[in-house]
DNA sequence: GCCGTTTTCGGCCCGACTGTTTTCAGTCG
């Protein structure tokens, strides 16, 4: 018996993407549990993604009578879509889940526990939760199970350890940090005669899972035994003769991979994906009668492997050019490399200067004098100095006569510094009744102006939209800084009507910011997004203090993985350009 | 459950590692 929702939901927000996104996954995981066809799971989850990274509200896309096209979907999964989008909740989930209980779904995100692992110990002792499985496994229960053995006992136990620990993805700052010292340490081994990081975090992920590196080795059991003996590791997870598995010490799982030097390009491919970038190659190559995996080019018909010693050679073969990392998600990027239509994709030297920086006159650090000498020498021509606006007390926001101090201060280090500049900005509050923080004629006094909602983030959609478009809208503010509000694995992005939210912009010439601090926002599918709809977008660290000058490089992946060109940024202008683009 | 300048049925990317399986299934990436 389907049991109702029981929260009620208010008309304009039926459903998120997000939320349509987990429950089309808990199909997945659910028909798997129940023994289904393991395409028909597949199925869902395909269309899960796809939800999961539209741009626009598919909900309301639906409710509009313009569903969106989403790859993977047919008339069924289009149904139950449309389901979703009119009532918030699927009868075809709810009857799923009252055959299936949530225990086992919790079961099922246990690493090295399958659908066919939770079928088993439900149907065999009546286990269905992972306090109930964790007591089996202590008590020695599971190993009377045909299939299950005291092996796999402690390899439960382990992954119910595990799965506590790593709640979150890791923050891709924390990720590069992590893995520059282990690829420092093996590069120095014997017989490594290249390394490199690949998986998510090459792609520049903002979250990374598990950390990939491929090694082109003579001797693969060198560098397997370097790695399984660096002292950060608690753990060898897995130990073969291509690969190994480590968990560090309070940290991530490493995967290790080596490979014969001759056959670098396609390891190098496979491994950095995504899965969705690789069967999409694989397909182009199945046309042409090749079978691609990271050993080679298996020729179907004589069984001849072809090698690729560089990644430039695995496209070369399918006749596409090298499509860079950021880029390989398998949303369009194949299809763009096979007709030319790649773009060029802004890079770290096409940045000039950073538009959102901090001083100790509010919530800063380091003063003016340092935060800008800090910046010149990291190979900037300019800052943004953004300090905030009075209402945000916790900044000690800076009174208006504060304001013409810090202007005195500027121009005082502007004559010392030159030809780098400091550009004298603020960090508008945007309040929460739509006004801004400081009057127009003193935001006219100003270099920049960008503006920001920290307040008021539990109002309505509507009301959130209706303050960003004022400011978007006010003549004197030039960007939108970190526009959805949201901190990686922290905060949610506040619910903005985006598509309105992007035309706008494009319609003001009011740019909207990538920040590269932890916030990483926008993320990359908005940011995608805005760029499609004519948006202007800029690049900023968000500093507040000189080592976070580092962030705008955050920024800078985030801008290539929203595949977003120099022209379509601020920070890539010169300081004059920039001030007459704004003026 | 989806999908087709090979198609409306029969496929669906490909391989490594583990464990208990004496020839392979489950899980993962």
């Amino acid at each position: 018996m389907p049991r109702p929702r029981s929260v009620s939901r208010s008309d304009d927000a039926v459903i998120s993407n997000a939320d349509m996104a987990r429950i089309f996954n808990e199909i997945g995981d659910m028909l798997e549990i129940l023994g289904e066809v393991v395409y028909k799971a597949v199925a869902y989850r395909r269309v899960a993604d796809a939800v999961e990274r539209y741009p626009d509200d598919v909900a309301a896309l639906f409710r509009r009578g313009e569903p969106p096209k989403l790859p993977g979907a047919g008339a069924a999964l289009t149904a139950k879509l449309a389901e979703l989008s009119e009532t918030g909740s699927l009868e075809y989930h709810e009857r799923l889940r009252a055959q299936v209980p949530d225990g086992l779904l919790d079961i099922l995100r246990i690493p090295g526990v399958g659908p066919k692992t939770v079928r088993l110990v439900s149907t065999e002792l009546a286990i269905h939760s992972v306090e109930a499985l964790r007591a089996a496994a202590e008590e020695g229960r599971l190993r009377h199970v045909k299939g299950l053995s005291q092996r796999t006992e402690a390899n439960i136990l382990d992954g119910i350890a595990r799965l506590a620990r790593q709640s979150s993805r890791m923050l891709i700052h924390d990720a590069d940090a992590l893995v520059a010292g282990l690829v420092e340490r093996l590069r120095d081994v014997r017989g490594v005669h290249r390394i490199e990081i690949a998986g998510s975090l090459r792609r520049r992920r903002p979250t990374i899972g598990d950390l990939d590196l491929l090694a082109a080795v003579d001797d693969p059991a060198g560098v397997i035994a370097a790695l399984d003996g660096l002292r950060e590791v608690d753990r060898v997870v897995a130990a073969g003769t291509d690969k190994t598995s480590i968990l560090l010490a309070d940290g991530p799982r490493v995967d290790l991979m080596v490979c014969p030097p001759d056959a670098w390009g396609t390891h190098l491919v496979h491994f950095t994906g995504s899965k969705d970038h690789n069967i999409a190659l694989r397909g182009m190559a199945l046309d042409r009668g090749w079978s691609l995996s990271e050993k080679g080019w298996k020729v179907i018909d004589t069984g001849e492997l072809l090698l690729d010693a560089e990644e430039v050679d695995v496209y070369e073969r399918l006749g596409l050019p090298w499509i860079p990392p950021e880029i390989r998600g398998g949303d369009g990027e194949v299809e763009a490399a096979r007709t030319g239509e790649l773009p060029t994709l802004v890079a770290p030297g096409d940045v000039r200067g950073d538009t959102h920086t901090h001083s100790d006159w509010t919530d800063g650090v380091d003063s003016i004098e340092t935060m800008a000498r800090a910046a010149r020498d990291r190979g900037l021509e300019y800052i943004v100095l953004t300090d905030h606006s009075p209402s945000l007390g916790i900044a000690r926001g800076l009174t208006p006569e504060r304001v013409d101090e810090q202007a005195v201060e500027i121009a005082r280090l502007n004559t010392e510094l030159a030809p780098f500049r400091i550009l004298h900005g603020t960090e508008l509050e945007i309040r929460a009744d739509a006004t801004l923080d400081y009057p127009d004629e003193m935001l006219a006094r100003f270099d920049v102006v960008i503006a920001s909602i920290h307040t008021g983030r539990g109002q309505p959609a509507e009301q959130l939209t209706r303050r960003a478009l004022a400011a978007i809208e006010n003549p004197h503010v030039d960007v939108i800084a970190h526009p959805s509000g949201r901190i990686v694995n922290r905060r949610d992005p506040l619910p903005l009507d985006w598509p309105r939210v992007f035309e706008a912009a494009a319609v003001h010439g009011t740019a909207l910011e990538i920040n590269g601090s932890p916030r990483l926002d926008l993320d990359d599918s908005l940011a995608r997004a805005a760029g499609r709809a004519g948006a202007r977008l800029t690049l900023a660290s968000d500093a507040h203090r000189t080592e976070e000058l580092e962030q705008q490089r955050y920024a800078v992946d985030l801008a290539r993985r929203a595949w977003l060109q120099p022209d379509q940024l601020l920070a890539t202008r010169s300081a004059d350009d920039l001030l007459e683009l704004v003026r």
